[in-house]
DNA sequence: TGTATATTTAGATGACTATCTAAATATTAT
DNA sequence: ATAATATTTAGATAGTCATCTAAATATACA
């Protein structure tokens, strides 16, 4: 995963929300939506978003969906990101980009 | 500036280079340019946008102009993207997004 | 003053985004 | 089986994005 397409996961507002709650605890969809202002269809998409980009997974609870943080991969992501926002880092090999 | 403006900055693989070579040293547009493989007009948006997310600015110096890292900002910045990546964050006030 | 160099602005294009409504699918309960 | 609940898929729309070529602007040099 590159890290363009993380940080493109995480530029949209609804996104980071659905994040921040999932780093809480496994929730259903429409428990989801009780926080955010878009409909159903727009939050699956958003979710859909979050779990190409590997940060999210799903599983079937009954008639509910249930996603949940990739807690490994969230860190593994979080550390890459502080990785390249890090001033200190000597040599950017530009050549070794994934993008 | 909101977190999903600064995301999006980051968004894009060019962005992502030309911060990259900014954290070494203050550099011209063309010479920039020389590790890119995209059009100096393309470049100059790309720039325009770092710009408008507060990540870099830029003076004139006779004919080139020079756009260099705006430390501060980056690192503010850098502090807040790692706190919302923070997994031990407590109390995700969800009605306070600036977005 | 005219020419070369450096950068930005204008305008266009095709791709992608977030969003919606309506319909489809899957599961549970009656 | 039928109805209710939960979620996703399909299809459409308006807006934004990265990119390009061509033209404009600004500075320096001869």
């Amino acid at each position: 995963m590159s890290l363009s397409t993380t940080f493109h996961a995480l530029s949209d507002p609804n996104r980071q929300k659905v994040l921040d709650l999932l780093k809480k605890k496994e929730m259903a969809v429409s428990e989801i939506a009780a926080y955010l202002n878009i409909t159903l269809p727009t939050l699956s998409h958003h979710l859909d978003i979050l779990k190409r980009a590997n940060l999210i997974s799903s599983r079937r609870d009954g008639q509910r969906i249930l996603y949940s943080l990739n807690l490994s991969v969230f860190e593994e992501v979080s550390e890459k990101i502080i990785k390249f926002l890090s001033l200190k880092s000597k040599k950017p090999k530009l050549d070794n980009f994934e993008d």
